[in-house]
DNA sequence: TTGACATGTGACCAATTGGTCACCTATTGT
DNA sequence: ACAATAGGTGACCAATTGGTCACATGTCAA
């Protein structure tokens, strides 16, 4: 919950088997293992055990939680760290195009340079 | 431009320096080479070497645009990935909380409960 | 209990990445 | 032309990461 968990969730979004399992996890909750596996065996090929650190990973940032139910492990998306993300970073750069734009004007308009 | 942008835009925002370096074009763009060494070194210590490699990578990235004037080499930050990413990636995990949000305020306006 | 199922663990290897260095090119000022 | 400045290139090493395997754990069902 500290401001460098902002570096374990980049990089897990650095890999795109990583997003390929948040996007199944979007689309349905609540995926064991094994279904997550399937599911990226059509897209690339690995083994169960490349899964599982995947999601080790996306735990580790949050943006997977787990469930168990008996001797499932079942996956669900965390979309709040994603939407940390975007208000102390993303937002920083994506919205204030315009500000920018009137502090340039400002400051041309006070100390011709 | 392609859809396997996205790939590289999440690589390179998979790193600190890369970060710290996007933040200081934010702050100021059309820095040198030279000044964004003297920035970095300021958190890391890193060769002038190391901050070349790392805005290749946000020029491939196309997060860091260049313009040469002459023996310099001024970098200017490029938001517009970001954006896209966001449009098309974030937006998908990041939104639907706003919209519940929302229901939620409208709720409470509604009958206060 | 026994065996089949779902997953975890630690060792291990290959591939990638982060970083530095010795050289090189290009531009500027004198 | 010359030296100083700003930056680029390819080789190279160390550290990290991606992935697999043999084995262990825990759970359900008969």
């Amino acid at each position: 919950m500290c401001v460098t968990d902002h570096d374990l969730v980049f990089k897990a979004l650095a890999d795109g088997t990583r997003r390929l399992m948040l996007d199944a996890l979007h689309e349905q909750g609540g995926q064991s293992l094994g279904a997550l596996e399937e599911i990226v065996a059509g897209h690339t090929d690995m083994s169960r055990f490349g899964v599982s650190k995947h999601l080790k990973v996306l735990e580790a940032a949050d943006l997977v939680i787990v469930r168990k139910q008996g001797r499932q492990k079942l996956h669900y998306l965390n979309p709040v760290p994603i939407r940390v993300l975007y208000d102390r970073w993303i937002d920083k750069y994506t919205e204030p195009q315009v500000r920018a734009l009137t502090v340039l004007k400002q400051k041309a308009e006070n100390h011709h340079e």
